[in-house]
DNA sequence: TCTGATCATCAGTTACGCTGATGATTATGG
DNA sequence: CCATAATCATCAGCGTAACTGATGATCAGA
C-alpha cells in the first residue's frame, strides 16, 4: 500500500506487538515486562537506573514497570547494602520460572512473525545495521 | 546489543522519527502531518474517514491531526455538498507546496536512514511482507 | 563538614490509540 | 411517506508511554 518507511515500520511494530501481548497474556506478562525480566535475570544484580539504561527506557518508566512485576510476585526491590539510594532489583523463582516459559513463547512468536520473509536473520541484521550495532 | 525484535523495531523507528522531525520542523510539519497531506493530495476529495482509513489512523484522531493543519494553513475543511455529513478534505495552495518540498525532504531523510543497509528496497520488501501487502 | 553528584520517586505534561456517546444527515424499507 | 437504521464528524473520557522538573535520601570528594 504505503511505500512511506514511518508507516511501514509503525505498523509492523503494531503487529508484532498486538501478537507478542496476546501470546504472553496467559502468563501474566507483556512484552515489555519480558523485556525488564530479561534485563534482570542476566548477571549481576542491577540498579533501576541500569535497567533503564539497558532498555533504553525512561530512567521514570521503570518504576512503575517495577511496581507492576512486583505487585505479582516477579521481582523484588531490596535496598542496597552498600549503597542505601540504590534498589536492586531480583527475581523472585516465580520470575525466573515465568521468564523462562515466556522467553520461549516470545522466540516463537518472532519465528512466526518474521515467517513471510526469505531470511529472517537477514532482517534482523538490517535492523541492527540501522541501530548502529 | 539486544536481538528482540520488539527492541530493534521500536527504537529503529524512534530514530527515524526524530529524523524526520527535525528535518520537517523548519517547515511547520512533522512525519504524521505529511502523511496526511499525502493522503489528500492524491486524487479526489475525501471524508475525514476516508482519510484515517487511508492512514490505518484511529477515526477521533484524525480531527485533531486535521485542526493542526488547518490552523496552520495547509488544508481546509469544506461541507461536502452532495452529503453534508461529510468533510470534505483539501490542499490549500501553501500546503500543497509545502507538500511538494517536505515531500522531497522525507524521501531524502530515509534515504539517508537506509544508507547502512546493503539494500534499501529489499528492506522495504521485508517490511511489506510483514505487512501482508 | 560542606558541596555536588547520584538514585528513586513524585507530580505534571504531551501524544497516541481507543471506547462510547451525541447530533446531524442520509439511506432504506415497509 | 415515514420510521428506522446507518453514516459522518465531534466530544468526553480512559489507558499507556515518553518526557521534564522537582524532592528527599544517600554517597563521594574537596
Amino acid at each position: 500500500m504505503s511505500d512511506r518507511l514511518g508507516y511501514l515500520l509503525k505498523h509492523v511494530l503494531a503487529q508484532l506487538t498486538e501478537a507478542q501481548t496476546t501470546a504472553l497474556a496467559p502468563h501474566g506478562l507483556n512484552g515489555r515486562d519480558l523485556a525488564v525480566l530479561a534485563a534482570i535475570v542476566s548477571g549481576e544484580p542491577l540498579s533501576q537506573l541500569e535497567v533503564a539504561a539497558r532498555l533504553r527506557v525512561d530512567r521514570t518508566s521503570i518504576g512503575d514497570l517495577l511496581d507492576g512485576l512486583e505487585e505479582r510476585g516477579f521481582v523484588e526491590r531490596r535496598r542496597s547494602p552498600e549503597d542505601r539510594r540504590r534498589n536492586v532489583v531480583v527475581l523472585t523463582s516465580l520470575g525466573e520460572s515465568t521468564f523462562e516459559t515466556a522467553e520461549r513463547i516470545r522466540l516463537e512468536v518472532e519465528r512466526e512473525f518474521l515467517a513471510p520473509l526469505p531470511s529472517a536473520d537477514r532482517f534482523r541484521d538490517d535492523l541492527r545495521l540501522l541501530l548502529g550495532e
